[in-house]
DNA sequence: AATGAATGAGGGTTCATTCAT
DNA sequence: CATGAATGAACCCTCATTCAT
């Protein structure tokens, strides 16, 4: 009995582990080369197994997409945990949010990549992606500049909009990063200073 | 003589204007569906013409992303020569640059959508994009900062990462629309007062 | 009226250049990439004309095809009036047959190699090659051998065994050089005269 | 582990009669058609496979020609090392060779056919078909002619020039067979003893 | 008679998915 | 569960032919 559990457990483990290769897989190769050009040939021989394996884990190509969008989701819910604790300044905060956004991105560069995309191109899962990253960001950011007006540490705005500014700003700098611009790559800690001293003071002379 | 040059003439404008037409046609459903999605014949039929038509006017169905390309970044040399000429404070500059930047992304937007996600899967188009398309913006808005920062409109900051953080803040509002965001619909004010209120003054308490 | 008539003449000779010049540009092509390789555009270019104007003399482009044929029977009708006139001995004949066999595949190579591609592939084209070009051939050889053989010139043979036999090596030989087989280019006296030496004195040793 | 060596075994033998199946269609359709006329979906439908099917065991149709000349190379080695051994006289030699030769044709007949065509329109094929089915049969033809020579059993002659003409001689009977010559239906037995009497004799009275 | 843009049927090829082993 | 050969719908593109100018 003990013996059947493990087992099942092995099996149960074994079973993830595979679907995880496979999504790796997946994430490198649309990344690279974009979904429409990646095939499930592609794939297999990627993630070392037969084409039809993929069909074991997966129902579909089109599931992988929303394989990798559940990891991001879940990724997102980890790094969202991880800045819940309130910090001391309203300035500290946004840097840390500025700094773990951006790792975030990093981190999951390929994914995000490769889901953006395919999120351009197709109305169903843009509405997903929609609901399960961006507006949580969105609705985090709100949330957050609420507090921080309520506790005097920023002055008031026009809160939806500053969130979607913030975010946009976020949005637009991965994009940039996709597109290979030289000029972020120098140095991520000018970018950092120049995001908080432009949100915070602002760019009008003393 | 006079003849054959209308005659010509003719058959040159009817060859743009079909051109153009086509373009239309796969502009549309590039944004709806996506460039795989979109077939050579659902172009044709948009477009009202036979598909063998198409290739009389473009090599392939990559050319056609070429050509939306092509007339995006005469769109944007236009534009650039509209914004030349203003001047009087900083501050309403860049309010009026956003204003543009906006004007340009809503009447270009179905391009901007077709193009923007084969970018994101195309090395080649990418590089083509960033350096018809971002790195002039980048580069204008460069020249915007240095140009105010010596006439003392505004304050001394890292040009460039400040210059990419504008950009974003116009790449992330786009994507924002295309992802369909209701908080932006609302109202384009309340953003370009935003917009000014946050990269002039800042959001820190006086 | 005699105006008119030499009028019509102009147009007629005109057309009828027209015409020759779009079948050297069609034979042209055709040996150079074959028939199906070659496009009505490609002739139209070569022929310096437009696409359209192609079918204002021939029907299709089947049609080239058989201009061509045509053009090759009346080679074969000039050839063989040529050599309708006999001449001393039957070795001078044989002889004679050769050099004109090969000098008429060496001035209609390019149509030749054009036909025959298509001859082995359509069985329409390939009943009418072999009515117009290859019987008239075979029936002239046979001819030829029994006139010798009444005038003992030549011993008695399976006339026409030996007449295909002829006609093959005619044929073959064509075959080799489209083939650029190097051992022909070399010399032509060489195989002329291993040809007379071989068919009628064999290869026996005395 | 005899298990997993069958079950290759049969794997590999199945994909071998696959793509023997899909030949035998393709050569007989090339025949009876040509190359350009015949469609993959001809092919597949003769050979009772999906068009995809045929993508499985060649890359491209063209390979499928590739295929068919193999198959012929293949089959003149075996044949070059079943006439090695003859020796006897010359004149049985030769008869035998020229056996030998139609028999080859007789076997081979749909795909010499469906070569044929193509190799007279495709530069590159064409220098194969030269490399691997001519030039070995000239050189065979050669050496036998030297050999003889040497022995006594025939006389000096010019050995290239006969070589060629004894090939022609091969390559355009099979040209007027497919031709459909009604000459040559009758019997093969007066060919053969012509084919002979000529090279050998001459046709010159004694 | 000359033009060449428009046509659209048809072709070769790809690839996500299935299923017998 | 794993495999990979088989499938066939669907796609992009070509090109002979037509016809309005």
């Amino acid at each position: 009995m003990t013996e059947d559990l493990s087992h099942a457990n092995w099996r149960e483990r074994q079973a993830i582990s595979r679907s995880e290769e496979i999504l790796d897989a997946a994430a490198a190769l649309f990344a690279a080369r974009g979904f429409h050009r990646t095939t499930t040939r592609d794939i297999a021989d990627a993630a070392g197994v037969a084409e039809g394996t993929l069909y074991n884990y997966f129902n579909s190509k089109n599931d992988l997409l929303l394989g990798i969008m559940r990891r991001l989701t879940n990724s997102l819910v980890g790094l969202s945990m991880q800045t819940e604790t309130v910090t001391s300044s309203a300035r500290d905060h946004f840097a840390a949010l500025m700094r773990v956004q951006r790792e975030f991105q990093e981190q999951n560069a390929t994914m995000l990549q490769a889901l953006l995309s395919e999120i351009l191109a197709d109305a169903e899962l843009r509405q997903r992606y929609y609901h399960l990253l961006i507006q949580p960001t969105l609705m985090a950011l709100e949330k957050d500049l609420e507090l921080h007006t309520r506790l005097k540490q920023i002055r008031p705005t026009d809160i939806p909009a500053t969130a979607r500014i913030l975010a946009s700003i976020f949005i637009g700098l991965f994009f940039l990063e996709v597109l290979g611009d030289a000029g972020l790559e120098s140095g991520e800690v000018g970018l950092e200073e120049a995001f908080v001293g432009l949100t915070f003071d602002g760019i009008a002379p003393r």
